[in-house]
RNA sequence: GGGCGGUUAGCUCAGUGGCAGAGUAUCGGUCUUACAAACCGGGGGUCGCAGGUUCGAGCCCUGCACCGCCCA
């Protein structure tokens, strides 16, 4: 792989994307070393879900990590990237339990073994599905550090932290209202609820007050729950039911007296003002019921069905079901009065989008509060940054009014909570190890049913999987890591809390960093979706446009704190500049030898010169965009250069160069395009290592050649400022040629009326460019055009410009540009006219910009003067 | 109800006080030897609305409208 054998006529993405993706992993160059003497940069991979296959948002929240990972090995840091994945049991159980049921079974009738190692099973099947999809996308990840939430050493991490926590007094278990998903069979925690607004009805029921002909109305968006009403509940200073205060009311279809009860946090303004309560299925009657001291009677069960307690007639119905059959009974009982339209926010399954049933249960949780306070602190005091800032607004808020955190699980595909409960006394006992009996009457033990929510466990990533519990080598060199990047959606899953427990168990933050990327949705915003048929799906999109750009169109939509809309054809324009780099490459490969040449000074050409200097600058740029995470930016001005100047300009000068036989311009072509690639490098890592690998001199690998720096010495103004020159004769040359219509293959005469005398000297020195740039058949310099009807004349900067014709051409089209082109120029001049005629402008701008105006003012007139006299010329002459 | 974000070219978006930009689409012309996945040139804007601050506002301030998201 060296010297300069030829590349293929055209790109083709899958032969080089396996072949480096392969040589990378083989050479381990994305293996992390706990001794390295360089500085180090480590990251944790947000474990992927198992039961995933890759989609947009992966590819988006794994490329822009990916970028920031391969720019800092080449900086020369010793970085770790850690990869993994996450057991997900809701997920997994609803994908088992689904094949499951296709069969007639369901997990209690195979039994928790059994369906363990199914599960088990599954997960060994499928985890290497995103796991190479992530090599795919050239994740430079290190594999040999893989890590699974269900691992023994993580487990064992988990463990740790229960018990720890339990023994503290910050896990506790209590019989409490939580939420449950009926579909899902098991709770969840309140930020695994989404609420949606939905267009409900509001039914107004009557209730027969004890001992009197009177009634009292109460409304309800729930009428199935009246069976489980234990109070009914008015305003105390509500005087339209002050005479209920003290008495009973009879519960109808279930014919029980209740009590009225007040209580300050009724409602006045909602329904009638009088509220039906039902401490065992709705949150705020389950604080009332509390204060009160009303009975809990649970009409719901965890399935979603009508219990006993619900009565003979609606027993085993379906919670909607029976919502139906209680408003019919009562309809025949001439019991409800009215029913309005309501709108109004219920909780839905964020896994299965079933409505959620609040569920009164024993379950455990964590006392979330002492963790949060510190966790608030870290980000209050910059230790943890996030980015984009405003972030860290959203996570406060959460943070300030946090609630305790259900852990608990009905679920058995996780970690199982490691407390046993005593058969004969109910002693909880909580352990690393499964004792043997009951610590307090010796009976036999039964351990937890429950696993822990899937984020209990993620919420260590950042140091189990460095080997935590156990002081590791790697705990002690990477932790805490630099970055975390993800999504917004999980700040609350999973990046508060991973800052919780990194702060309790390591004393330290997780990563001083978090970078918050956007969603990935389709042209229309709207979110990518199986439902909606709007996915762009990133393996088709790879195996169509390249991984490189995929990688490349994703990076320069990836505004930090914006969502990004996708289309295809954005990626088919970088898949022609993926192509266009390509073709760049092969021209320069084919223009160099294979000893590098030296660079001369003294041989330097304007141009190469120009392009050095050029490089130098955007390098800084770059720099400082990566340095931002604005990665759109980075993108932006990569693409820019290397199109727009390096291919636009730079290398048709350098075909100048060459013919001449230059060997300073082949070296300046090789060095320019080394460093190019190398700029390139995190956003197409693919296609860069390929060509990369075909320069004279490369190294082992680019993914470890140093990223580019500003070198001393190559910023260049005067290059610059000529090179304009050069460029504006260039362009206003074929903007004459174009506007009047004559053909690119026809080679033109040029006449150039000197302008200053060094400008003037300096232009005629880039003789030979422009008459190939310009497709000149001759080019003169003159103190004065000529004048007549085949001269088409034009202006470039302080010069003027005269295409000589065969013969007289038509001149209406000419006419119409200068006419069009004066137009534009007034309008300019008119603009700064006015600011500098303002006194105030003049007196309190700043001077610079002031000079400036002037500056531009005069081009503008010399330029509008130029352009009337050729005009008027014109006009007369024809 | 509270909070956050958005409104700039046909479309998707950059742009933190001093010449309104990019990609794409569009129009015209070209196979000019790295590239037609290309080259050359052109057109296209009341920067959501109304006020204010400023010599100067797409940008800062106030209010409003509409769209989206999060929380209650």
């Amino acid at each position: 792989m060296n010297g300069k054998d030829e590349l293929a006529k055209a790109y083709d993405p899958k032969p080089v994307e396996e072949k480096w993706g392969k040589f990378w992993l083989d050479e381990g160059l994305f293996t992390a070393d706990p001794k390295s003497p360089k500085p180090k940069f480590s990251m944790v991979l947000p474990p992927a879900n198992v039961t995933g296959i890759l989609h947009m948002g992966h590819a988006l929240c794994f490329t822009l990590p990916d970028i920031i990972t391969r720019w800092k090995r080449m900086q020369g840091y010793n970085c770790l990237w850690l990869p993994g994945t996450d057991h997900a049991s809701i997920a997994v159980h609803n994908v088992i339990e689904k094949s499951l049921a296709e069969k007639g079974l369901t997990r209690e009738k195979i039994g928790r073994e059994e369906f363990l190692r199914i599960a088990w099973d599954w997960k060994t099947k499928y985890s290497g599905v995103i796991t190479g999809q992530l090599k795919k996308l050239g994740a430079s990840l290190d594999w040999s550090r893989e890590r699974f939430t269900m691992d023994p050493d993580f487990s064992r991490a988990v463990n740790q932290v229960f018990v720890s926590l339990y023994d503290e007094g910050l896990i506790y278990r209590d019989y409490f209202l939580v939420n449950r998903c009926p579909h899902c069979r098991t709770v969840l925690s309140d930020i695994e609820i989404e609420h949606k607004d939905l267009r409900g009805k509001l039914w107004h029921i009557r209730y027969a007050v004890e001992g009197s002909e009177e009634s009292v109305v109460v409304a309800t968006t729930r009428p199935e729950t009246m069976l489980g009403d234990t109070a009914l509940a008015v305003h105390p200073d509500d005087e339209r039911y002050r005479h209920l205060h003290g008495q009973r009311v009879i519960l109808p279809l279930r014919n029980r007296p209740i009590p009225v009860i007040t209580d300050e946090r009724v409602e006045r303004d909602f329904g009638t003002g009088a509220v039906k309560v039902t401490p065992a299925h709705d949150p705020v009657d389950f604080e009332l019921g509390k204060k009160h001291g009303l009975e809990q009677v649970i009409v719901i069960d965890g399935a979603g069905k009508m219990t006993e307690a619900a009565g003979p007639e609606f027993a085993g119905l379906d919670r909607f079901a029976c919502r139906a059959k209680v408003v019919e009974k009562l309809r025949e009982q001439n019991l409800l009065v009215k029913i309005e339209d309501h709108d109004h926010a219920v909780g839905h399954c964020y896994r299965c989008k079933n409505v959620i049933e609040p569920h009164l249960s024993w379950q455990w949780f964590v006392r979330i509060k002492p963790l949060a306070d510190e966790a608030i602190r870290v980000v209050e005091d910059g230790s943890i940054e996030f980015v984009p800032s405003n972030w860290a607004k959203t996570y406060f808020e959460w943070m300030y009014n946090i609630h305790d955190w259900c852990i608990s699980r009905q679920l058995w595909w996780g970690h199982r909570i490691p407390a046993w409960h005593c058969r004969d006394c109910e002693h909880i006992m909580v352990a690393m190890e499964a004792p043997e009996k009951c610590e307090k009457c010796g009976g036999p033990l039964d351990q937890d049913e429950d696993v822990l929510d899937t984020w209990f466990s993620s919420a260590l990533w950042p140091f189990g999987t460095l080997g935590w519990p156990d002081e590791t080598e790697d705990l002690k060199t990477f932790y805490p890591t630099d970055l975390m990047s993800t999504g917004f959606d999980i700040i609350f899953f999973w990046v508060a809390r991973m800052i919780m427990m990194g702060l309790k168990f390591r004393g330290e933050i997780p990563f001083r960093q978090v970078f918050i990327n956007g969603l990935v949705r389709d042209l229309k915003r709207r979110k990518m979706s199986k439902s909606e048929g709007n996915i762009i799906d990133p393996l088709e999109m790879i195996a169509k446009y390249g991984t490189d750009a995929l990688r490349f169109t994703l990076a320069a939509l990836a505004v930090p704190g914006m969502d990004l809309a996708l289309s295809e054809d954005r990626m088919a324009g970088y898949q022609a500049f993926v192509n266009k780099i390509w073709n760049a490459s092969r021209f320069v490969l084919m223009n160099i030898k294979a000893d590098r040449a030296e660079v001369r000074e003294a041989d330097l050409s304007l141009a190469d010169r120009w392009i050095r200097s050029r490089l130098d600058a955007v390098t800084a740029e770059i720099g400082a965009s990566l340095e931002q995470y604005k990665f759109y930016e980075a993108a932006d001005l990569v693409y820019h250069f290397v199109w727009h100047e390096f291919c636009d300009w730079y290398i048709e000068f350098a075909k100048v160069g060459l013919r001449q036989g230059n060997t300073t311009t082949e070296a300046v072509l090789a060095d320019a395009l080394d460093r190019i690639l190398r700029l390139l490098h995190p956003f197409m890592p693919f296609i860069t290592e390929e060509i990369w690998q075909h320069l004279p001199g490369a190294g082992r690998s680019i993914t470890v050649a140093p990223f580019p720096v500003p070198e001393t010495g190559r910023q260049d103004e005067d290059a610059g400022r000529v090179m304009a020159l050069v460029q504006a004769v260039i362009v206003e040359t074929r903007t004459v040629r174009a506007e009047n219509r004559i053909a690119p293959k026809d080679k033109l005469r040029l006449i150039v009326k000197a302008a200053g005398r060094e400008e003037t000297a300096a232009l005629e020195a880039q003789a030979a460019s422009i008459r190939a740039l310009a497709g000149l058949s001759s080019l003169e310099f003159a103190a004065a055009l000529p004048e007549g009807k085949s001269l088409l004349k034009g202006v470039a900067g302080p010069f003027e410009i005269g295409i000589v014709l065969e013969k007289p051409a038509d001149l209406g089209q000419e006419r119409e540009r200068l006419r069009k082109e004066l137009a534009k120029v007034d309008a300019e001049a008119a603009k700064i006219e006015r600011k500098l005629e303002n006194a105030d402008f003049a007196a309190k701008a700043p001077t610079a910009v002031v000079a400036e105006n002037r500056a531009r003012l005069e081009g503008l007139r010399a330029r509008r003067e130029k352009l009337g006299q050729n005009l008027a010329k014109l006009s007369v002459s024809s």
